[in-house]
RNA sequence: AGUCCCAUGGUGUAGCCUGGAAACACUCCAGACUUUGAAUCUGGCGCCGGGAGUUCAAAUCUCCCUGGGACUACCA
């Protein structure tokens, strides 16, 4: 009996020991999972499983964010959960209506399904306003009349406890009337704070008597005027994640240090039945970083302005619109999100790790096509001037579900400048002197002349001749050669606009710098190559936005901005590997 | 310097709770195959931060040390 057959039967008969072996081997799961596990065991969310994405509208999402958002909806897909995209919107100084409509589009791409739960923090500013107000009414919380730098300095530091405000012993009466008039807009900017009265000796500085909530005379993107006083971060970020009902709200691990403060709050409030509120565990990750990128978002604004890109969807940045521009998959970028793993230690992911899942994604599904980035004519001696020839070409050499095409082959040629070496070392496969290589899908030939120019020296053309048997890449005597070049034919060519995109940073990681030294002192000055390209005709009419491997050059996308029929533009997206060009 | 967190090949992640020959992915290096120097396949190199202790046995338990990170905004 064959080894696949004592396996079939045993599947047959015995499938509870297969499965009981496949449990057994199966490899450990990370710490989010774990405590996930740990809470359907124990039942303490009812097996509800409710994740969110919380952004501060103000900037472009980068793949930082989508690692987050990748998580976060796999984690609630996993589980048969739900996933809420939620804007933190706390603070009306920053905020910009035109990065919550980028932010949506962003997570719509990476297609996290949040459904009809698109929330925004100030939708709660009510709530939230109440429960502050129960906090004072407790005897919890206070005005205080201090100004920032009183604040600051009776804080105490990091080693030194801090000090009691004065104004900390006010009675509630005289809270709720304060915080009621701060609501009302009877006071300036900064002239008071509620502040939780906690303890300005706890080691853990957030703790000591924190702010809740400050008077901003500012117009907010969403309530407009309606408020003058705008709740915390900290105030409201655990309380908006308990009004949703999140169980898991996963966040970087520096709020870790947060979360005793958010515990805290939600352990103080009840709701209107004078029942406790719900209280989501929040759990802490390590961002990620990728190598040769910079990913916080100050430095990035300052590589914008300072055009070192064209924009903040500039095919070079890793923000969500550059890599859509860029033409990579939002598959793509999910694979390697969760391929990475969670933990709590401090990442920085090889850049080739990404490009992996990139290449992997794409090469399952773009069509290849023929491209002659860098063109060097070649004439075909001996075939005719007056006819040409219709190859019939698959579309992508293992999946013949995506169809074949006519391609044209006649007497004039392109091939790449790469493609041939007047006198190539040893190990060169491609075209030389007396050589004989196969073009891709047509006929071999060999190089008999090269055409000089007169006075630079610099190669015009190749004479080749060609092998009429050798119709389709065979040779009937069965005769090999070590070279395979792609080629265009010259009277079947469109120009085309070709962006090469290389990295934005020569150093692995560009912010170890030296003493005197910028993270911009490392951007690759050869970032971003323009060239004029030659590609096949029917390029012209396709959809912004498709993707193809151009032969032996890499996967190229047609610009969704700048592109047109008249003008077509491809962005490179990523080289082939090339264990040729490493040697 | 107080409180908290973290430490496994070049990179990232498992293994740690419940001690028993350190695994997976990427990278790198070989080779096979190849009408893409691609893809695919096969093989290989390479890791438990340090020191004590407990134990027949320690990546795993205990203690100490070292290194890295977070926190001193009326930002998030």
């Amino acid at each position: 009996m064959k080894p696949e057959e004592i396996q079939q039967l045993a599947q047959q008969k015995y499938p509870e020991i297969l499965h009981e072996k496949e449990s057994e081997t199966q490899e450990g799961t990370d710490f989010i999972r774990a405590i996930i596990e740990e809470h359907m065991k124990s039942g303490r969310f009812g097996g509800r499983v409710h994740t969110r994405f919380p952004p501060e509208p103000n900037g472009w999402l980068h793949i930082g964010h989508a690692y987050s958002i990748n998580w976060n909806y796999s984690i609630a897909q996993e589980y048969g959960g739900k996933f809420n995209l939620r804007f933190d919107d706390t603070n009306p100084v920053t905020e910009e209506e035109e990065f919550v409509q980028s932010i949506i589009a962003d997570v719509k791409w990476l297609g996290a399904d949040f459904e009809d739960r698109l929330l925004f923090a100030s939708d709660y500013f009510e709530q939230l306003y109440e429960y502050a107000v129960q906090l004072v009414k407790k005897g919890l919380a206070f005005v205080d009349d201090s100004s920032v730098e009183e604040i600051r300095e009776m804080r105490g530091t990091l080693t030194e406890t801090g000090r009691n405000s004065s104004y900390r012993d006010r009675s509630i009466e005289e809270n709720l009337d304060l915080f009621e008039r701060m609501k009302a807009g009877e006071f300036p900017n900064g002239s008071k704070v509620l502040r939780a009265k906690i303890d300005m000796t706890h080691p853990n500085l957030l703790m000591r008597d924190p702010i809740i909530y400050r008077i901003l005379h500012a117009t907010h993107h969403n309530t407009g005027d309606k408020w003058c006083i705008y709740p915390m971060y900290d105030w409201a970020h655990g309380l908006e994640d308990s009004l949703e009902g999140i169980t898991h709200s996963l966040c970087s691990i520096e709020f870790e240090i947060h979360r005793p403060l958010y515990d805290w709050y939600i352990d103080q409030l009840e709701d209107e039945n004078g029942n406790p509120i719900f209280h989501s565990q929040q759990i802490e990750w390590a961002k990620l970083n990728v190598t040769y990128m910079v990913l916080s978002k100050r430095r990035m604004i300052r590589v914008v302005n300072e055009k070192f890109v064209d924009g903040w969807d500039d095919p070079r940045m890793l923000t969500v619109a550059g890599m859509r521009r860029r033409g990579i998959t939002s598959e793509a970028v999910r694979n390697f999100a969760l391929s990475v793993g969670v933990s709590k230690r401090e990442k920085l992911i090889d850049m080739s790790t990404f490009e992996y899942f990139i290449r992997d994604d794409l090469d399952k599904r773009c069509s290849r096509v023929m491209s002659v980035l860098n063109p060097l004519k070649v004439v075909i001696t001996n075939y005719p001037e007056d006819i040409e020839e219709q190859i019939t070409i698959q579309n992508h050499p293992t999946n013949e579900e995506k169809g074949n095409r006519q391609v044209n082959f006649a007497r004039t040629l392109y091939i790449e400048q790469e493609d041939f070496m007047e006198n190539p070392p040893e190990d060169y496969y491609r075209l030389a002197p007396g050589k004989e290589v196969r073009l891709k899908y047509a006929y071999f030939i060999t190089c008999e002349k090269i055409i000089k120019d007169n006075e630079t020296g610099e190669i015009k053309e190749i004479h080749c001749t060609y092998d009429p048997e050798t119709k389709g890449g065979v040779a009937p005597d069965g005769r090999k050669v070590s070279g395979t070049i792609h080629w265009i034919s010259a009277n079947h060519i469109i120009e085309a606009e070709v962006r090469l995109y290389d990295r934005l940073y020569t150093k692995e990681n560009p912010m170890d710098t030296e003493e005197g030294e910028d993270f911009t002192d490392c951007i690759n000055p050869d970032s971003l190559t323009v060239i004029k390209s030659y590609v096949e005709p029917f390029l012209k009419d396709v959809e912004p936005g498709s993707r193809f491997q151009f032969e032996r050059n890499g996967y190229f996308v047609v610009d969704i901005v700048d592109s047109t029929k008249e003008n077509l533009v491809f962005n490179r997206i990523i080289t082939l590997r090339d264990s040729w060009a490493k040697k």
